[in-house]
DNA sequence: TCTGGGGTCCTAGGACCC
DNA sequence: TCTGGGGTCCTAGGACCC
């Protein structure tokens, strides 16, 4: 709390016990507003963002809802089927195509998702907020928390939140709703509060008060099947939450448990950070009904994989775990991965290990596959050098002694490809093909130069 | 709500090591 | 050998979030 300059050097145990100013920044429907920014005719109008419903599609989802478009009952997640029968589409009516009784008032424009469009937008918006605030932790695109303990103080953090409000409307085009807090879960409900182009602050001495009468599934991580749980517990409220006995939580939740009864109290000394690298890159995709036959499956696997590793090497990842994901009928969620012996980029391997990996589902019906390559390491620089990979994270052996699994028919493969590559050092920038089931686990500098 | 896509974190058992 | 304890890694699944 002290107001007085901070000194450089200024121990982390002090900062801990200071009160921060949290802003939790969240544009409304996002993408909805993005459609609405280069084709203003749609404000105002029912506008559902998803994908799926072009000719030809069958299967898909809502991105997004407009809050019109939410009046007829459409929400995002929503089956794009759904949404059509809740909300017709305009251009239908329009066309004359549509069953008769429909209104043109009961219709909706749908457009189709355009990431790279929506970056864009999200760019200029990030912006903004870099320069509102010393540390920025951006959690998606539209969504963002700030520590803004230095720029403002509680007296006048309405004025600064709307201050960040109004240059995003006027800069950019967007609204967002911000909360502000002294916590980033208590920042993140706060935004959520009136939404859309909401503002709220709630003040140290405020936060139990604020938290108390809020149904216990706006915490954030109480989703469905926690809510139930803890309904069954006789707790319906963040209050309720606060005033529970935290030992039958924990007992029943394990560390979320107490989680769930600190956030609930407004007890939170997560401090805002930026996010780090990703953990893990995956594709998937959904067959309009349940595959049996291998083909259009391993079809699949093979563009997803192709898809993964490309964006893995476009980010400048390696990784060292490759996996598949089946989704068998009803809805069974199967995965399986494979952990490499050291950090690779290799497209065709990633392609390999996954139909490997799939084999076990090739005739079983499938309605959905994924591809996914986890364990990443970014290369500091232009390439992996010995000394990065001896630093290794945390003070492990180095990736390259973990075993293989000695029945996997794919090591001698790997090995003649590790051949390959070594004749022709040009080929390649980055280490590659590390199946390596040597026993002693020795790695040769070789494979990594 | 009957199911799209891209992520994160946690848990639990087993292998393996010392 | 019938048997302790701690630690890490791997895999599979699950809950959750946007």
């Amino acid at each position: 709390m002290s107001d007085g300059p901070r000194l450089p050097g200024v121990d982390v145990e002090d900062e801990d016990d200071e009160d921060r100013i949290v802003c939790h920044v969240d544009a409304d429907c996002f993408y909805a507003s993005c459609e609405r920014l280069r084709e203003p005719d749609l404000r105002g109008e029912p506008l559902v963002v998803g994908m799926g419903y072009e000719p030809g599609e069958t299967i898909g989802a809502v991105a997004t809802a407009s809050y019109e478009a939410r009046e007829f009952g459409v929400e995002s997640a929503q089956a794009i089927s759904t949404a059509l029968e809740r909300l017709p589409r305009r251009a239908a009516y329009e066309s004359g195509d549509l069953e008769s009784d429909v209104a043109r008032e009961q219709t909706g424009h749908y457009r189709p998702v355009d990431m790279d469009y929506y970056e864009s937008v999200a760019a200029d918006v990030r912006e903004i907020l870099h320069d509102c605030a010393d540390v920025v932790r951006e959690v998606s695109i539209d969504e963002a928390y700030l520590d803004v303990t230095d720029r403002t103080a509680w007296q006048v953090a309405d004025g600064f939140a709307r201050h960040i409000k109004d240059r995003i409307r006027r800069e950019v085009g967007v609204t967002v709703s911000v909360g502000v807090a002294p916590t980033m879960s208590a920042a993140k409900i706060a935004s959520d509060f009136d939404k859309p182009d909401g503002l709220t602050v709630v003040r140290p001495g405020e936060l139990r008060e604020f938290l108390a009468p809020l149904a216990a599934d706006l915490l954030h991580g109480v989703g469905p099947v926690t809510a139930r749980e803890l309904r069954e517990m006789g707790l319906e409220t963040a209050g309720d939450v606060a005033a529970a006995d935290p030992e039958p939580l924990v007992e029943r939740f394990g560390e979320r448990g107490r989680e769930l009864y600190d956030r609930a109290r407004g007890e939170d000394d997560r401090r805002v950070q930026p996010k780090g690298d990703p953990k893990s890159f995956s594709r998937e995709s959904a067959f309009a009904d349940p595959v049996s036959e291998p083909e259009p499956k391993y079809e699949q696997i093979e563009t997803l994989a192709a898809a993964v590793a490309d964006r893995a090497r476009r980010e400048g990842a390696l990784y060292r775990t490759i996996g598949v994901k089946a989704v068998t009928p009803p809805y069974d969620v199967n995965t399986r991965e494979r952990s490499l012996s050291g950090p690779i980029d290799d497209p065709d391997l990633v392609d390999r290990v996954a139909r490997d990996l799939f084999a076990e589902f090739e005739t079983e019906p499938v309605r959905k596959v994924g591809v996914r390559v986890a364990n990443l390491e970014f290369a500091a620089a232009d390439q992996a050098s010995l000394a990065s990979w001896e630093r290794d994270d945390d003070g492990s052996e180095p990736a390259a002694e973990v075993e293989t699994d000695p029945t996997d028919e794919t090591g001698d493969e790997d090995r003649s490809r590790e051949t390959e590559s070594e004749s022709e050092p040009e080929s390649e920038s980055e280490p590659t093909a590390v199946l390596d089931d040597r026993p002693s686990g020795q790695t040769s500098l070789a494979d990594f130069s």
